[in-house]
DNA sequence: ATTAATCTTGACCGTTCGGTCAGGTTTATT
DNA sequence: AATAAACCTGACCGAACGGTCAAGATTAAT
């Protein structure tokens, strides 16, 4: 029972507006005034389709969330740390670049305790991370990355890819008020690979 | 012409509440009125101390400021890189643990582009970090740590030490609903020293 | 003891918020 | 062509917001 296409292209231009304005303004301070105007739609359609902000904002949530799983299989496209870390970062650098937005959205829900996600985060969160816990364990088990707690590695890795993303103003401001542009972004992204693969003893 | 001892304890007390507020709540979904229940204070009061939400908040920002710039001075305390950047890490990582309610309010500002803080960051906090981007180049320059960046460097020690109080609810979630024992932070501590000075070649 | 300055507070105000709804319009179905 | 379903929207609502104010209470200065 295919949607109606009218449906499908209204939810899809509120949603849009939505990421827009709750990135910009947070959930509190984003208005169902400012995403209607931004979604050049009368306020009252957006309640027509999606009830109450708190859904609005679930379905942005669940969305960015699907992104974020989407990106972290890229982790077990390879066998080896190098690649298999190297894939995971860079994904992730990515993400950072072309979808700031949603990445500012999920900062701001875990900054403010995951109130609506929590439930993702124990859950399916958890057991990915478990998987590739595991698969960490198995590479520091044979030798081919020093000893480490997996774990912290991977809050490294989210920390600092999201950063760039989630602190950028602040690098624009650090940057003579520019940001930073293609080829800088390149060499972050290098950068950041390189240090963590020797800081885990996976090169040299 | 010191002030009176009423309006240094009210002050203290209202601002004591205000970190909590702001904290839990984001600029937008903090009230005045949350601020002064957790003060124990009528709501005009707030209003005779500080004339705006605005003010308030800008005060208790210019609080954090402070503390950051105290803790960055750390990264001087030692000539040589090892000592350094391990000083400065710890510092911040200690820092992370101690005032995390601090830290989601500084990360909230920049998420939201640093709307009140943009100047203190374009001057004061770039003047700080061109200075330590010379001492790193310095270091490069005498080959005690490899080539790379400075400033993507103290990005990626931003971001991680950071991580710890900003995604403490993430962190909570995966780790079976409990924040980090004390011993679990001193291993991430260790860790995150170690990953970083292995990775720019500070170590073997 | 008197005066001035500072502090305290309940009641109130205009504005904006998320959300509702009735009634009209457009689109899909037969 | 007729009916039903889906869509659209201006006007409105109660609640909560930041902020004000006048009048009283307390503290400091003389």
């Amino acid at each position: 029972m295919r949607k109606n296409q009218i449906r499908i292209n209204n939810e899809r231009r509120i949603l849009a507006a939505a990421v827009k304005i709750f990135a910009g303004y947070g959930y509190q301070g984003a208005t169902m005034r400012k995403i209607a105007e931004e979604a050049s739609l009368p306020k009252a359609n957006l309640h027509y389709y999606f009830q109450t902000k708190e859904q609005l904002y679930r379905q942005v949530l669940d969305g960015i969330f699907k992104d974020w799983l989407a990106a972290a299989n890229t982790f077990d496209e390879y066998e080896e740390p190098v690649e298999a870390l190297r894939g995971y970062i860079e994904t992730k650098m990515d993400l950072s670049r072309k979808r700031p937005l949603e990445s500012r959205i999920w900062a701001e829900e875990i900054l403010r305790g995951a109130p609506l996600i929590q439930d993702q985060l124990e859950q399916t969160l958890a057991a990915w991370l478990d998987t590739r816990v595991k698969r960490i364990t198995d590479w520091i088990n044979t030798g081919t990355i020093q000893a480490l707690n997996p774990r912290i590695l991977m809050y490294m890795i989210w920390a600092v890819t999201q950063h760039f993303a989630d602190f950028e103003s602040q690098i624009r401001a650090l940057n003579q008020q520019q940001n930073l542009s293609d080829e800088q972004f390149a060499e972050a992204k290098k950068q950041v690979v390189q240090t963590i693969l020797k800081g885990i003893g996976a090169l040299d």
